[in-house]
DNA sequence: GAATCATATAAATAGTAATTTATATAAATT
DNA sequence: AATTTATATAAATTACTATTTATATGATTC
């Protein structure tokens, strides 16, 4: 895969908070992201199934759970490192993305 | 600013291009992307305001000339990651993304 | 001060992607 | 085997963002 192409893979808001909770929690399951955050659970199967299509995430099936987790430690620590890098920019513009 | 709107900022193609650009070159004007990338000249001056509006470039002019640079260190740096990362996945999905 | 070079802005168009709503599948429990 | 729990899929809607085209501004050179 190229830069751009995993930049557009996580830079939805949603597939971003599901990437921040699995470099914290390690593994979990989809019901695990319905609790944690407040988004429907189709929504949430929607971006899963993205995240696994582009190798961002693997899954594996416990009984009828789901679960899941980051691909690899450098796409955790570039979770890290984009928080991070976010930080040391101060929010000047109020347009649609800052 | 936070993680997924930085991302939002720099995972488009023009603007990842430039951000490379700049991580190479460490600083140039808007006629060295325009001959350097295969786009016009408006559409890069537009994306580098806009990267410029979230605080990811700054600028200084020179003459009739306008140089940018990218802001900090750590931008740089996560530039690099973000390639260094995108080659450890194998681009197994055909689709608009990957 | 007219012409040229460098960059910026604005409006219009086109293309793409997220979310919602509804429904289906699949495993497990009774 | 019927019901519940957990997840996935599909279609429809909504919303957004990049690019193109045309034009304007601003600095420099002749």
């Amino acid at each position: 895969m190229n830069g751009v192409n995993l930049l557009k893979c996580i830079c939805d808001e949603t597939r971003f908070e599901i990437l921040e909770l699995l470099e914290r929690k390690k593994e979990l399951c989809v019901s695990d992201f319905v609790n944690n955050m407040k988004k429907d659970q189709p929504l949430i199967s929607h971006h899963l199934k993205t995240l696994k299509q582009c190798g961002i995430v693997k899954s594996r099936s416990e009984g009828k759970k789901m679960m899941y987790e980051i691909s690899n430690s450098q796409l955790r620590e570039l979770i890290v490192n984009v928080k991070q890098a976010s930080k040391k920019i101060p929010s000047l513009c109020k347009d649609s993305c800052c």
